[in-house]
DNA sequence: CTAATAGTGTCTGTTAGACACTATCTA
DNA sequence: TAGATAGTGTCTAACAGACACTATTAG
């Protein structure tokens, strides 16, 4: 025995007059923040718009969802597409990004990801398809005021060898008991992000700051087997400050376990650590 | 001099010439995890599905999205359709759900947000629309295995005066480097939510239960004023675990400003505080 | 007085920051 | 040996869990 709805319908006749056009569809878009930690510091990998809109822009690689594709696959693919990487170790959904005048072309709801990968995962970064370059920016992200249940910071992108620097002024605001962040490009960049690129920017710097210490985050910018220094250059990396080297290697320590082999190095030969997958679990969905 | 693409054209002559429907583009609904507290419970609103797919079954409240319509203002106009309910003091995004095949009627990719608030805030809640019912259900989460990278859990949705209870066990598990979670109804349960809206519902309770004791989030499932001893109950309703009243009051008021106005209750009059919008910040985006 | 609820104080083990120190390699 | 990097130990203040205690109302 069937359900029958109020019009006597089985859900089989149901779906078959059902009209996925009867109403205008948004298109539906994904955006891949990918970051990595090289030359200590924390790089982002951005590529330049070749068509319109936001063109000449920097922009994250990323581009439209096939109707019957996941949206995990799709980021991946468009990240393959543009950029020819295929290798993620870290990879979850940040937000998703839907304001109807968000872009010119249609109303686009788009929503980004981010992924983490050590620097030797990476080979060769290059631009193609839609893509007329692409670029590797060290990005760092520094709080100027606090206070009052507004936070604001100074998000900077910058890439020498594309002699392109982006400036952010970005504000954390308390409103009605929730966020809102807001952000605006200061005078001192010469070139920009595309469209509100810098949302999702901001939001992954923040996620990986907040649980560099706390979860075992950094590990996805490691190798499977690395020393407690270079633990700690990932982690400056990161959060953007020195801190002591001993307490640091006596609170990391809790999440490794040693492999028993040895980093020969220019003073003395430095142990090897693998994570402690006992830990994984802290990596939170939130 | 404006810029032009390759094909030789002006942003302008590219956007008249941009075919939004060149592919078949995928729907877009919003649903709302309305959650709150009351009878020393965690409750959330459910609506019971009146039509196909998923007739019958308990759902979040949502639907689509108007084309021009930001994401936002969707989420609460339907839940405002759904169960006359607009006031919203805490409210958020939560997760986008976008699997290709997760719906019947078409690729419909869907965003969750949270919501909370106080009890008192919630007048009456009637089903309305496309609703057959509307009911507000406890709900609680407990560990039952946590070990090696992979956690169990048991999530408990009741209602008593509909006579409906559903139990799902929930595994979230460290793959790769990220973590996936994934559920099933157990066969205690006499009734289902639709689609995969139990994920949306999982991460909601991790979130609130994350944050209960290191932000502020409690507080919007509170009045303005209130006594140390309802924040308690809040937060021991959220958590669902009794905790030690004296550390409980010596931490939380670090958050706190006494209001000098005193709660008249059966023994001694409780003295009542507000939550000092300093700490306000400690509501981060993630 | 008792019952009921509000509210405080104190002990202890753990953690986190600051900082001085030792160890082992190469050239 | 010096120079460089790895790695340890210790003091202290702050914090967190456990638990015993006092305070003020109504009746």
């Amino acid at each position: 025995m069937e359900k029958r709805n109020e019009q006597g319908q089985t859900l089989e006749e149901f779906l078959a007059a059902y009209d996925a056009n009867r109403y205008r569809n948004p298109s539906n878009t994904v955006d891949m923040v990918l970051m990595t930690v090289s030359e200590g510091k924390l790089k982002l990998l951005l590529i330049k718009r070749k068509n319109h809109p936001f063109i000449g822009d920097w922009a994250l690689p990323g581009g439209f969802i096939d109707f019957e594709e996941d949206m995990e696959k799709a980021v991946m693919r468009e990240l393959e597409e543009e950029t020819n990487i295929t290798d993620h170790t870290y990879f979850r959904q940040l937000y998703t990004f839907g304001n109807a005048d968000r872009d010119p072309r249609t109303r686009i709801i788009t929503t980004a990801y981010l992924s983490l990968t050590p620097e030797d995962n990476i080979r060769q970064t290059k631009a193609q398809d839609d893509a007329a370059d692409a670029a590797w920016f060290s990005i760092s992200k520094e709080v100027i005021r606090l206070d009052g249940g507004t936070r604001e910071s100074r998000l900077s992108i910058v890439s020498e060898e594309k002699n392109s620097h982006m400036i952010y002024l970005v504000t954390d605001e308390a409103q009605h008991n929730y966020m809102v962040t807001k952000s605006e490009i200061l005078p001192e960049s010469n070139c920009r992000l595309a469209a509100d690129h810098i949302k999702a920017v901001n939001m992954a710097v923040d996620l990986v700051q907040n649980r560099a210490a706390s979860t075992g985050i950094l590990f996805n910018l490691l190798p499977d087997e690395c020393t407690l220094r270079e633990i700690q250059n990932v982690y400056e990396a990161v959060t953007g400050h020195k801190t002591d080297t001993g307490n640091f290697r006596r609170d990391i320590k809790k999440m490794l376990k040693a492999t028993g082999n040895q980093k020969m190095v220019k003073g003395k030969p430095a142990a090897l650590y693998s994570f402690n997958p006992m830990y994984q679990y802290l990596e939170e969905n939130l």
